[in-house]
RNA sequence: GGCCCAUUGGUGAAAUGGUUAACACAUCGCCCUCUCAAGGCGACAUUCAUGGGUUCAAAUCCCAUAUGGGUCACCA
């Protein structure tokens, strides 16, 4: 019996052969080919919208492809809805990949781009391997195994199934028939040529020259339970017929680079670049970590839909960690876009990417505070539909209100920067809408005027003898000081700082009072532009239920 | 434990052998000012984990040590 029998009794329904498939997926001629391939596994993962931003501007920055493939290998924890989850993120993102496949609909020729849909190709790259002796049927339990570990590890020795302790390497091709036909489980494991001892020089687009330890490990291709094959077999595949040329992927992959290696070396494959990104880290206390889903929301892309980011600031927020001289090449190249920035590996850090959500917070600010009034309207309406009912009732009720509430010190040379996130919108508005200032419980927060009988009299005197709703700024203000002098408070405060015990206080008391009246915060923008959208009315109105 | 990677201020970091170690976030102070936010100005590393070496010259090159991280699955 030859290893061509074996191969015809594992595979016996396998009739294309590796040639077939490259003939299937040509070579793409000098396309830049980049790709992320997440797994399905529920959420879109932070680290994949970063990679995606990485795989997308390589790509587009040299008119290449940008793929999107699933990888479902492991059905155990697959999740149902998933994918689209990983399509709506990368849309809401603007990572619009150019081949990919959905509810069955494959964009692009070198599909399928979902794993579990490869298994005939993946099997006859298996079958070749097995055919010239690459490969073999491994029996070894898991009992084995974890056997061999703890004797491995009892004797010192580096734990794994490689060499002399790789025994189903040494098993004749009769008796892996015989076991097959048995019905033995078995899993396919490579057979590796290689030496630990000895290294070779390995290129990362990030790193730089690296020297490897070559891998010796028979490591599993494919899995006993479903046929289809581990990570490591799939990227060689996939990645050589999709004709990737850059794969990015976390620096967690860097180790096994060499098994990636030797594989490409089994099939004579031209090896893709690697792009090795840092893994994106958390700082707790003293310990430094992965971010992770488990511990970290903000791990997930959810967090971010639900709290309301723009997505310009949450892709900015990821560019300054994945190149960090991109923010200042932004501040002085405003009008260009993250595509226009010439990107580059090796400026990457070199130990891991820290995302702060400050610092996310800081550029969120200040890209909103930039927008139009209309635009912030536009896209916290959308948020608000999705994840605040209130507000877009709100908002529903009166459109151009709200829109105007937005426009309180903004498009202007400096705009006020106090919203982060979408999210935060109905605490810094709320008063300015009747019925939420009827209906929330109120804590006024007086300062230095908390005499009732004094507020009232200032705020009476004011309505009555000084608002005039048809009054500029200027106006208004000097008749605020008007109002000052009339009731012995400074209207001036220099003055009232050089003679404090002359006044009764000074023209910012004045006005916490009457913004604390109307809003009952004493923190607010523009008084003059809050008391102009409530009108006189709603004024008096609130000047009355005190 | 083996292998690999990293280590610059409160934080993220720039600098690729050569004057006073960029910039940003945070913090603090002053100014502006009706409050807040913003803005303006300023402060914030005698020093680049530690110890040796190479060099006229080192954060930058070499060696060792320490610390942190990644990985050692039929998970990706």
């Amino acid at each position: 019996m030859t290893n061509k029998d074996l191969a015809e009794l594992i595979f016996p329904n396998i009739d294309k052969t590796v040639e077939d498939y490259e003939k299937m997926y040509p070579e793409r001629g000098n396309v830049v080919v980049t790709r992320i391939a997440p797994s399905p596994t529920g959420y879109m993962h932070i680290g994949g919208i970063y990679q995606s931003i990485v795989d997308y501007i390589i790509a587009k920055r040299n008119n290449g492809v940008f793929m999107l493939r699933i990888e479902d290998t492991d059905q155990k924890r697959e999740v149902k809805e998933a994918v689209e989850l990983i399509h709506d993120a990368l849309n809401t993102y603007g990572l619009i990949p150019d081949e990919y496949e959905e509810d069955g609909k494959v964009v692009g020729n070198y599909g399928p781009y979902v794993q579990s849909e490869r298994k005939e190709i993946y099997q006859a790259f298996i079958k070749h391997l097995i055919e010239i002796g690459r490969a073999y049927p491994c029996f070894c339990t898991k009992e084995d195994l974890d056997e061999l570990r703890v004797m491995q590890d009892h004797k010192k020795q580096r734990t794994g199934y490689y060499g002399k302790y790789a025994k189903c390497r040494n098993l004749t091709v009769d008796e892996m028939i015989n076991n097959i036909k048995e019905g033995k489980p078995y899993v396919i494991r490579f057979k590796s040529m290689g030496d630990f001892e000895h290294k070779f020089k390995f290129h990362d687009e990030v790193k730089g020259d690296l020297e490897l330890s070559e891998n010796d490990e028979d490591f599993v291709i494919m899995k006993s339970d479903n046929g289809l094959p581990t990570y490591h077999f799939a990227h060689l595949v996939d990645d050589h017929l999709m004709r990737t040329t850059y794969v990015v992927r976390g620096e967690e992959w860097l180790s096994s680079a060499p098994k990636h290696v030797e594989l490409f070396q089994a099939f004579n494959f031209e090896l893709p670049k690697y792009v090795h990104t840092p893994l994106i880290i958390k700082k707790e206390g003293n310990s430094i970590r992965k971010i992770s889903k488990r511990k970290d929301p903000e791990a997930t892309m959810s967090y971010y839909s639900e709290h309301g980011y723009p997505k310009e600031a949450v892709i900015e927020s990821l560019m300054t960690i994945i190149n960090s001289n991109y923010e200042e090449w932004h501040t002085e190249n405003p009008d260009k876009t993250f595509l226009d920035f010439d990107y580059n590996p090796t400026k990457m850090s070199a130990g891991g990417a820290y995302y702060d959500l400050e610092k996310l917070n800081s550029l969120s600010k200040d890209i909103i505070s930039k927008k139009k009034a209309h635009d912030v309207y536009l896209e916290s309406y959308e948020w608000a539909k999705k994840y605040n009912l209130k507000l877009a009732e709100l908002i529903d009720n009166n459109p151009s209100y709200y829109e105007s509430i937005l426009n309180i010190e903004r498009e202007q040379e400096k705009p006020r920067k106090d919203i982060a996130y979408y999210a935060m919108i109905e605490d810094l508005i709320w008063y300015m809408f009747n019925s939420e200032f009827d209906n929330r419980e109120k804590t006024y927060e007086w300062k230095n005027v908390t005499d009732i009988g004094e507020i009232k009299n200032i705020l009476h005197t004011y309505i009555e003898k000084y608002y005039d709703a048809n009054d500029d700024k200027d106006t208004w203000f000097n008749k605020v000081k008007e109002l000052c002098d009339e009731l012995g408070y400074a209207s001036n405060i220099k003055e009232y700082k050089q003679n404090p015990d002359k006044y009764k206080g000074n023209v910012a008391d004045i006005s916490t009072v009457i913004r604390v009246a109307v809003t009952t915060k004493s923190n607010t923008p523009d008084l003059y532009e809050i008391l102009k959208l409530l009108g006189k009315d709603e004024i008096l109105r609130r000047i009355e239920i005190l």
